[in-house]
DNA sequence: CTGACTGCAAATAGTTTGCATGACG
DNA sequence: CGTCATGCAAACTATTTGCAGTCAG
């Protein structure tokens, strides 16, 4: 389950930042789609509900909404950030397939005990950890044989 | 154990790649680094051994070494990649120090049955993975406290 | 009302490309 | 010697910043 956008109109609210009607749509907008989204990919559906919104509005809000816990950013192949609305509490990683760049979440990783073996080897206080597969989706392998 | 610069070289060559003066001084960049290096710090480490290399050439030349499975381009915070020589046959990831960027490697992962698991739910066929742990490393961490 | 928000344009930063010259093999 | 490699400058793409006008609360 996503945040909806109403309720993350609400948690900007409690920030002390201002509920304008370009947020709204870039919260909807996020809220519809269950990719990530590249900046300019938002950028182009945000327009097209509610058009006259720049790209430098889309930076700033997603940028709030990281700072806030709200969206995530994504590391992707080319050298494009992409955001995805966070689900509420979930620690999750990403499936991604190489042909069409489609993506998956999942929540299931069991790493707690090998971080504890690499802590206690090198002595690193882990703070966070990137897990990600790669691979080949179902609709993909279809076409390709 | 890391590629020595000779051992990259003659793999270059036996790929049809030249052996030039620059490429082997960034071949050597590379290899006395063993931390990742973004294409503009080796381009600086590159020309205080050998003034008046070229920041394109970092980029062709890193670009040689990745599709040839030499190096490997590392996920940092920022939006700029870095790039880190390959260890020889080994799969194996990475633990990055968010203060001081140095990276340690590590072996140990078992995913097996999470990507069984992941598999058989999505129809992926997967290919690979890429885990990378963040945290802080023992001197960044007597340093902070 | 008033400070926060927006859009524009211009500035940055990272990376790629076109092209004439230069050098490895 | 021919071809691949290099360096420069310019082109591009992604992102950030300065600023004056606008609007939510």
């Amino acid at each position: 389950m996503v945040f909806t956008a109403n309720k993350i109109a609400s948690v900007l609210k409690k920030n002390g930042y201002k509920l304008t009607p370009q947020r709204r749509a870039i919260l909807t907008a996020m809220a519809l789609s269950s990719e990530h989204l590249s900046p300019s990919a938002l950028f182009t559906r945000v327009n097209k509900m509610h058009a006259g919104i720049g790209l430098v509005t889309i930076y700033r809000t997603l940028d709030i909404l990281v700072n806030l816990g709200l969206a995530c950013k994504v590391h992707t192949e080319d050298n494009s950030a992409s955001y995805i609305m966070r689900r509420p509490l979930e620690h999750h990683h990403h499936l991604v397939c190489s042909k069409c760049g489609s993506v998956i979440d999942f929540v299931e990783c069991d790493l707690s005990s090998l971080e504890r073996t690499l802590a206690a080897k090198t002595g690193f206080k882990i703070e966070s950890h990137l897990l990600e597969f790669t691979g080949c989706c179902r609709e993909c392998r279809k076409i390709d044989v």
